[in-house]
DNA sequence: CCTATTTAATTGCAAATACAATAACTGTGT
DNA sequence: ACACAGTTATTGTATTTGCAATTAAATAGG
């Protein structure tokens, strides 16, 4: 009957919520909060990502990413651009984001942080362990962004 | 080197946002958030919890939490009361938080769509696999609190 | 006993956040 | 070619948030 103890959705927030406050918390020295990092680590992996794309893999809701970008540029960690009309079939509402040598610089800067975060956090865990817990959560991703749609009535 | 797609903190970030998302936009015609929701939760596994406590177990800060049990007041949710002096050991700082027969009611009505969210997130895990997931979160969350002090730094 | 330190909860306040509305654009159907 | 619905990103705005400071009470040290 609920037993909080064992409710995915309590045992995810509570870890969640410590990763939060902990990167804000020792990132701010960096002039960086999590939101920033997100958006960098992002970048990292692909650079000139677009801007609604970029909503969807850091999780950061567009009018909020929209001034978490705007901060960033003024800082000279990103530049937007609005594609090229020319070569192939281009959309001119869409903004592709890219860091910066400054932004890229950053990054690396932080990033022994962020690598050193998870190897707190699965501290003991056997390699198979850390591995496992990792598909598990990527399936219950899929599993609610799958369930996106039905309401969760009764 | 750091690949997103098997970085745990991002891993457990997604479920987190849209866990936190999804609550809001489905509770909100109860004119409940996830906070309220939590503090809820918890009052029903064990009432009359102090104020510092539940916001350790809600995960919420101590002055976001504080205004929520305003809120929670005001539509009276719960009661605030400072412990009667006079038996035991008592430090008259303390609020004791406790739901009132109007929020009972109301966590009885929320209780259906949480324990459909945890449904669908867990959809096609057998018994065993939800098990070891939910163990894993534990320790993980273990290993956050216990590494709490020291600073990650390179 | 008196002062200093720590702890519990709250409040001040500036920043962050998300829903809704908007502006600019695409594409589809007729 | 034109109206209309759907997208993309941004902005308006009210609420929420969390750090820092505060109030009040307990505890420690001299």
């Amino acid at each position: 009957m609920l037993r909080l103890a064992e409710y995915l959705p309590y045992l995810v927030n509570r870890v969640g919520a410590h990763l939060v406050a902990r990167y804000n918390r020792e990132l701010r020295p960096h002039g960086v909060n999590i939101q920033v990092w997100r958006v960098l680590a992002v970048l990292r992996e692909e650079d000139g990502m677009r801007v609604s794309r970029l909503s969807e893999v850091t999780s950061i809701d567009p009018s909020t990413l929209s001034r978490v970008l705007d901060a960033m540029q003024q800082k000279r960690l990103i530049t937007r651009r609005r594609p090229t009309p020319g070569y192939g079939a281009v959309d001119s509402r869409m903004v592709t984001v890219h860091a910066s040598v400054r932004g890229q610089a950053l990054t690396y800067r932080v990033l022994p942080f962020a690598e050193n975060y998870e190897r707190v956090a699965l501290q003991g865990f056997t390699r198979d362990e850390a591995a496992t817990l990792k598909a598990l959560l990527a399936r219950v991703y899929d599993n609610l962004a799958a369930g996106e749609g039905a309401p969760l009535r009764g």
